[in-house]
DNA sequence: CCCATGATTCAACAACTGTTGAATTAGGTG
DNA sequence: CACCTAATTCAACAGTTGTTGAATCATGGG
């Protein structure tokens, strides 16, 4: 008995959904409703296709997330390994700076993300924090070895410990790409753009205070970071 | 024709599951889950009832987890009105170090519900954004007057905002308190909580010599935090 | 004792979920 | 043209979800 005609024809399609455009919906999908909230169906309807061609790319849905958190930090902590070589001898506050504008450059965008990411940290999700902690510290290393190479420039307090002050600077920086747009018109009455421009540049001079060798030593002028 | 006996009788209980019992097994489920992952029928094993019982006490699953909300911050902000307080002469390090102890001895544990508000936060979701304001924007409010008296007395410099400052003082002492634990093992090879306790005291020397009109003056010694 | 009220469970609803095996198809190769 | 492979959809599975109306019960008051 012949069958009806499909709704949609099956088999390869000229205009091929492959894995990362799915990745591309998964990411705005999970930003938005979260790891639970996220359904898989809402994510093919993003990307255009069937649930189930996402079996076919990936093993599971938290396969799925794996890989849509693997494709995002390379460049980060490429950008980062340019400004901690040693050959770079520009004054510490500026090449701090430089971290800032990357972090701000390429983590200005997906708070979501972030915020799921961060969730499932303080949850204690195994799988997810081999993962995490495998991107994270090689950009916290980058960012640890500028500040140690501070310290052996004079710069930088003896006393500081890197590691501690790296996790200090990366991770407010987050917290005013992150949460400070959300609360800025109520708590400081300015809008989300300026609200993190102000904040960055605020927390960069109080934390060259905190960290600095010499306390009288002004904080150098900061350039603008890009938009 | 007579019912067969229930397997478990309804009607009022001796020991009764009251709104605040169940409140309870909603944040137990709510930290672990997340708001999407957590299911009534798990809050509702957790508190030892039905899940129709939660209908009883709360409209919906967002009524309960906004009431939920509602019953956390108090304490904080009336002990944070004992230490805002004018009359309190205290040099200004001390009195944020009291800050500082108050949200650790308040917000040190639960920080599964504090990254799902943030999360929320993050996301933009109503009605948890005018909540949480009106919480939140309460604490920061008292540790911001003590900054603008410690500008008045010309212990914190002038050109400080209060605000942003109060911003970055207390969301970092959060990520102290929620992230710094899971990766204090694999970043600074130390347990949790002496991670915390470091960072805590790291972060109040660092965010004081930032602020200090006086880069040159010491930070006081600072008492132990209570366990 | 009777009745009312509030507090509980039961059972069901409609909808959704992650996942899978099979059917179908587009395109490339020999 | 035939065949193969990879890529797609379909339909279904078993289970879960938030929510609700009705049945049942404990307790207290008149």
């Amino acid at each position: 008995m012949p069958q009806l005609p499909s709704a949609r024809p099956r088999g390869p399609k000229p205009h091929r959904v492959d894995a990362d455009q799915l990745l591309d919906a998964a990411q705005e999908i999970f930003s938005r409703e979260g790891l639970r909230g996220a359904s898989l169906r809402a994510i093919a309807r993003q990307a255009g296709c069937d649930p189930a061609l996402i079996y076919y790319h990936f093993d599971s849905k938290e396969a799925m997330f794996t890989a849509l958190l693997e494709r995002r930090f390379p460049p980060l902590i490429e950008d980062l390994r340019r400004v901690s070589d040693p050959g770079d001898r520009r004054p510490t506050p500026l090449r701090l700076w430089d971290v800032m504008c990357i972090y701000h450059t390429r983590l200005s965008h997906n708070p979501g993300i972030r915020s799921l990411v961060r969730g499932e940290i303080v949850r204690g999700t195994e799988g997810i924090q081999e993962l995490i902690q495998n991107q994270v510290g090689g950009a916290a290393l980058q960012v640890k070895a500028i500040l140690e190479q501070g310290i052996a420039r004079g710069e930088v307090r003896q006393d500081l410990d890197p590691l501690l002050s790296t996790f200090f600077l990366v991770k407010l920086h987050l917290e005013i790409l992150d949460v400070l747009p959300v609360v800025a018109s109520r708590l400081l009455g300015v809008p989300p753009g300026a609200a993190v421009a102000e904040g960055e540049r605020a927390w960069m001079q109080l934390f060259w205070r905190g960290i600095a060798a010499d306390p009288t030593a002004p904080v150098p002028s900061l350039p603008d970071l890009e938009p």
